[in-house]
DNA sequence: TTAACAGATTAAAATCATTCTAAACTATTG
DNA sequence: CAATAGTTTAGAATGATTTTAATCTGTTAA
């Protein structure tokens, strides 16, 4: 349970200004004790059960954008008509259930070392993600 | 340089009608000499070039949405506004240079096998892609 | 403490990729 | 050639996301 103190602290340091909603925000996301994928979706219903009250989809929009800004959230690639988040911002990958459309963390640890062979002329490499795509056994 | 005869048999074979939309969408996409990604967008742009006339933008969807379930065609996943397609339907990896919003192949020979050492109860793996975001250098 | 202002929030409108609709068209088959 | 199932089409609808422009609020300096 971290106060919301810390969260008011948190976003002073990134230059983000502690405003109520950024706070409840936070509080819907950095309090769980799991990391977690969510959309935008997801994220105001959350709120809603929360708060019993609304925070502007916009002020949802930018302030996941500024989070993911400042590295407290990472977008992850899939295909998908919403963009899904994770709160866990640690290097690792996905397995995505398209029928439950549903993500699920795979460690870095759950595979091997990714060695890219090949180089870009004048490009550097940001980020490597794995996605694993599941569908049922049978 | 593939006759069109050969498409109408490759679609008659798929149980596709060999319409002159999907004709054209074929020498579009499948006469290049290299394989190459490209958007809705620019497949849009790029019959109109070819042919001076233009497809629905309904039928284009249809035809790729179609050919991509035929396996002529496979979804590549990035978070983009657009959706990209390759026409190399080998299995294989992407750069993706975000500055550029470009695509490059990634061959399966540029990285060391990829072994998922998780497992998901009730859950087979569908495919496995990787993406290494790119940007400049300096 | 307060005034001033930059930054934030908001509802509503706009955007834009994609999908749907339902009417017109066409390839196939007998 | 007629019947029909599959296709194409323009335009409307959808839905996630972004923009707009007005209002509000946290911060700062006096």
């Amino acid at each position: 349970m971290v106060s919301s103190i810390e969260y008011i602290k948190k976003l002073r340091k990134s230059g983000l200004r502690p405003t109520k909603q950024r706070i409840v925000i936070c509080e819907v996301l950095f309090n769980a004790d799991k990391t977690f994928h969510f959309t935008i979706n997801d994220l105001v219903k959350m709120i809603e059960i929360k708060t019993n009250q609304k925070i502007s989809l916009a002020t949802v929009y930018n302030t996941i954008h500024a989070f993911e800004k400042k590295g407290y959230l990472k977008e992850i690639a899939i295909n998908s008509s919403q963009t899904y988040f994770d709160t866990n911002t640690s290097d690792h990958h996905h397995f995505f259930d398209e029928k439950e459309r549903e993500l699920i963390d795979l460690a870095n640890e759950d595979l091997d070392q990714i060695k890219i062979k090949k180089t870009i002329p004048g490009k550097k490499i940001k980020s490597v993600e794995v996605l694993v795509k599941v569908d049922n056994d049978n």
